[in-house]
DNA sequence: TGAATACAACTTGTATACAGAGCAGCCCTT
DNA sequence: AAGGGCTGCTCTGTATACAAGTTGTATTCA
């Protein structure tokens, strides 16, 4: 059937974007992708759109679509929102979780672990992606999810572009114990705590990316202070 | 030219929702808009992918597009994330604006100002639409924009809907005096003080709100406490 | 030789025709 | 008489053909 043929293509779009599998910036084309997914261009151009207002593309008039770009102006507005998004997000998580939700939580941490244990960063973001993006659910929020997306998205990317093995081994095991203290707060209904451990959880992406950045180490020249 | 025809659909579509003269829920006829705009269905419904994106309409597969919807449990989130992400944007919008956009900035509040002056509730509502979204602007982050202009919808329509000239008349002024306070904040780049601004514009809102919902007086039975 | 312009090939945007899913009304059955 | 299923209609979803715009290239003139 052909809603499975759009979900493929959008799926394959999503997986190929956060993985940087396609490079910011790239071109993509409407005909090649159209006849590879065995679906005409109107529903490929519908597809488009709704990632493109998703923030995974990027659409001109007349022009073909692009991944969508991830420049240092970005980065900056990223790391802005991030924590105060992700914070929020935590909160309101805690609060208004459902007992079913924790066990599903609990599995993408599962996942993110054994990721942890393998040696593919790709599977690693990803499996990271869907575990903040579960809390993201749990939250409950239709204001707050559309930012929290477009944050994971470059999250993700971010994450894949200035993730280096040798350089730090150990932060992917503090990520993995913020988890646990995480799904702890969450489960106990601790809002503020969980919104705190968000924000913990920031300073350590901070740091990576910092380091990874300007190793010399002016950690504080980008962005807001540590928004603790 | 069929770019302009488009854009006035998609300016028609957002009037109608914003303004209320389109009741949350309702549905829309894709044939009747088409012919009534003069494009056929393939750009209309391009168009109406857009805005389902940004919050102004619900699709669902396989049956008809309508206004989104504006129920309690929207109310509830709503209130959760408006002073939060608010407040985020003055603040940016002190530390990123730029000089040129200080004065459209008071053109929107002149325009404000003269629909107070006025009778027209609609007119009044968009000018303050207009007004928070040019800070929005200022603000300058694509992360936080998507969130604040799902809130905007639908403030613009709470608004719209709460709104009693007869039951509260100094809070017009009080508000606009604020926005006047705010324009001052973000000229002289005090991004805390245009923060605490954003939260007391917020708190005057939920005020009027809870007024009309609960005259008794419950005002923290909803959303989250006073965030001061 | 360099730049500007016109032309050609290709890509995106739109219209229309058709296929398929949902929904309402009617008839048949119990 | 009431409930369930069938049939036909309407509206959404998709494909394809066509129109319009953009980009690269070649040719001509300064």
């Amino acid at each position: 059937m052909s809603q499975t043929a759009k979900q493929q293509l959008s799926d394959h779009v999503r997986f190929s974007v956060l993985s940087m599998h396609w490079a910011p910036g790239q071109d993509l084309d409407e005909s090649t992708l159209s006849v590879q997914f065995g679906v005409s261009r109107t529903p490929l151009r519908e597809v488009f759109r709704d990632l493109a207002a998703q923030g995974f593309l990027e659409l001109r008039a007349h022009r073909t679509a692009r991944v969508a770009e991830l420049g240092h102006q970005t980065l900056r507005e990223f790391f802005q929102a991030a924590p105060m998004i992700y914070a929020a997000i935590s909160r309101l998580a805690a609060e208004n979780r459902h007992a079913d939700q924790l066990a599903q939580l609990s599995e993408c941490q599962q996942r993110f672990q054994q990721a942890l244990a393998g040696s593919d960063p790709i599977a690693r973001a990803l499996a990271n992606h869907d575990f903040h993006r579960q809390i993201a659910v749990m939250a409950n929020n239709r204001y707050l999810l559309p930012s929290f997306d477009r944050l994971a998205i470059d999250h993700t990317r971010i994450g894949k572009t200035f993730y280096r093995a040798d350089a730090d081994r150990e932060s992917p095991q503090i990520a993995c114990q913020q988890h646990d203290d995480m799904i702890q707060a969450i489960t106990a209904q601790q809002g503020e705590r969980a919104g705190q451990l968000a924000i913990d959880h920031w300073n350590l992406s901070k740091h990576q990316f910092a380091q990874f950045v300007m190793p010399e180490g002016l950690s504080d020249s980008l962005g807001l202070g540590d928004n603790a």
